[in-house]
DNA sequence: CGTCTGGTTGATCTAGATCAACAGGAGTGG
DNA sequence: CCACTCCTGTTGATCTAGATCAACCAGACG
């Protein structure tokens, strides 16, 4: 797969962190701009990678816009879509800070600007703000109660309910309403994806989208799915907690 | 549940580092003494909770013998054991450092010596040492990993399969042989624990232990696990990653 | 004694996996 | 252009691990 890095307009971090809700917030002014220096921003297109599974990691990349897809390989080959990554985020820091080489790869699934911070700046930036340090451990906190939660949900909910969260997730993401009311999602994954995300088969994600256009609580045509009744479709979401 | 609290002979932090593979080894000597000043020694008795679940995390805790049980209650009042601490592993840092109550309750399971080292002295450290905030890092990116993987394990291995590696787990950590040859594991939960602990319910676990005796891997007799052929019992075993 | 709690057994139910066949594109190569 | 293979997705039939429901038993404990 060819990777085609190019260098865009450099959005300043400070905008970055007024606009989307990232966590680099406690940073001092002199951080950032260490950061802001330091970073190179990345335009990539659908379907390259950021990095690979296997690759050693280098540094770290926090994702300003699109949507990115990390996936696993195991050893039969199989690659299995494991976690949406929504802009504000940051990857790749795992890896890096375990000084293992990356354990999936980051798979670009919408068109997405990437903001790469190199190894030397980070250790940098670890060495002069002691805050930062207590940043990632705090990205890793939320990340380790997220996955507590996500484990949760997956032995307690069963494949309606989590395909229906799903989707309310990615709607209010990308969701768009039609000038006639109608809701709009235009799926970034293939249904194979869909399916290992939420932990099913294939053959399970089918008949559990027959299932929810039957009771109407929405059409799939494709890759757009489309909401007639909103309030309906919520009715049906699982209680939050 | 009376807490009965008692200062014991106090182990230097010098000596548990190095008897137990601690996390702690990153801290300089002076940062040591700090801890070392700082920290109470306590001692527990089976039954005795460490601290309650919706608890204000007032510190963090480091075991330094014996096995402590985190379990967890839900909106209904089931209390679900979610997790075995062993000494060595650092409790209650998670909701320490996010400043929140404690999301569940530390039971004690076997006589047990916790060392507690209190917030004033984690924040000095924390100021003083930045190498600290690191350690913590790694300690919840590990444990990130770990949770991870027994969410894989949950998914692909098998009721059987996962009790099978909890109990060859616990004949690693409190085994014994007898003179026959035989080897011994006095568990030290219940059967609705050990349910919990593969996340069956308690029926499957009955089954699951009959078509272990079934099969001569294992008896069970109450509390105790009598394994007369380790071979045979380690070839049922998953295999590693 | 009754009552309770933890564990065992039996019977039944079900979500979802698995296996197999097939249908519609999208290439690819002759 | 057609024939061929791939690849993704859909459908149908069957299978199974484990949950659930219910009864029961034994020890603990008032």
């Amino acid at each position: 797969m060819s990777v085609m890095l190019q260098k865009t307009h450099q959005t300043s971090c400070f905008d970055c962190l007024s606009s989307s809700s990232s966590e680099w917030g406690c940073l001092t002014k002199s951080s950032l701009c260490v950061i802001d220096r330091a970073k190179v921003s990345l335009t990539y297109s659908p379907g390259e990678n950021v990095f690979n599974q296997g690759d050693e990691a280098n540094g770290i990349y926090c994702i300003q816009s699109g949507l990115i897809g990390l996936r696993r390989l195991d050893q039969d080959g199989n690659s299995t879509l494991i976690r949406l990554i929504h802009p504000g985020e940051t990857i790749g820091y795992r890896s890096f800070l375990k000084n293992m080489p990356h354990c999936n790869s980051a798979e670009i699934l919408m068109p997405s600007v990437v903001c790469f911070v190199g190894r030397s700046a980070v250790r940098k930036l670890l060495e002069t703000s002691p805050a930062l340090a207590l940043e990632f451990l705090s990205h890793s906190l939320r990340d380790l109660t997220q996955t507590e939660k996500r484990y949760m949900e997956s032995v307690t909910w069963k494949a309606k309910t989590r395909l229906l969260h799903i989707l309310f997730v990615l709607y209010e993401k990308f969701g768009t309403e039609t000038q006639c009311g109608e809701h709009l999602i235009e799926l970034p994954i293939s249904r194979q994806d869909l399916a290992d995300l939420i932990g099913t088969a294939p053959e399970t994600m089918s008949r559990t989208i027959q299932r929810i256009e039957g009771e109407g609580l929405a059409r799939f045509d494709g890759r757009t799915v489309r909401i007639s009744n909103l309030n309906l479709f919520c009715r049906h979401l699982p209680h939050p907690q």
